[in-house]
DNA sequence: CTATCTATTCGATAGCGATCAAACTATATT
DNA sequence: AATATAGTTTGATCGCTATCGAATAGATAG
């Protein structure tokens, strides 16, 4: 896959108004996460969450986090049954610098 | 439209590759031109040279530029029968600014 | 005025994707 | 073991979209 082949699959995952706002969601706790040096973000009962704020059901959650993962924009991780999302901050790094220009 | 649906509608013009790609080079324009201090960007011969590089109709290159013009990335004006492609600097700075992070 | 060049519009097609309901897996609780 | 909890898989539907060919529009050149 070719590098702007990533780059456009990121963009495609977060094209989605409900999964950029889950992303956007992970974000949020990434950065609390960061100050208080945690590395995972537990996401707590994340299709419950996700019907109630977003209105959608939980297979579409499941979808949407799956396409995140594939993108590279998060990871996941298990814990019992519950599942934890963490930001990769490698591909959020490499995608604030595609917007960035030389004479801003 | 809500703060979240413009940045997921400016990642969905970004989604697919060729469109990417048609942006991508207009930044790359952009960025010597302001070196020139050129404030708009000569495209050329932009159906052609799509075809010519992306394997893609005129049509389809048309249908590429609306959507970037309508996800506010670009903005487009004309001399003659060509057409010319700017970037909007605002909204690239607004990407830039949503893979920004605080302690990073 | 005619022909040519650049870009757009229209109509059609084919494939992708967001969503759901239902069934399923795996883990935990009792 | 039985039940409840968290998430996944499957199958289906419906709408959107990338693409093309053909027709069109607008500008310039001869």
């Amino acid at each position: 896959m070719t590098d702007s082949d990533t780059l456009a699959r990121a963009f495609k995952a977060l094209s989605h108004p409900n999964r950029l706002a889950i992303y956007h969601e992970f974000v949020r706790y990434w950065e609390q996460g960061r100050e208080a040096s945690i590395d995972e973000v537990p996401a707590g009962c994340l299709l419950a969450e996700g019907i109630k704020r977003l209105n959608i059901g939980a297979p579409t959650v499941s979808h949407h986090i799956k396409e995140l993962v594939d993108a590279g924009l998060i990871t996941t991780s298990r814990q019992g049954r519950q599942m934890f999302c963490a930001i990769e901050p490698k591909m959020r790094e490499r995608l604030r610098m595609f917007f960035e220009s030389p004479n801003a």
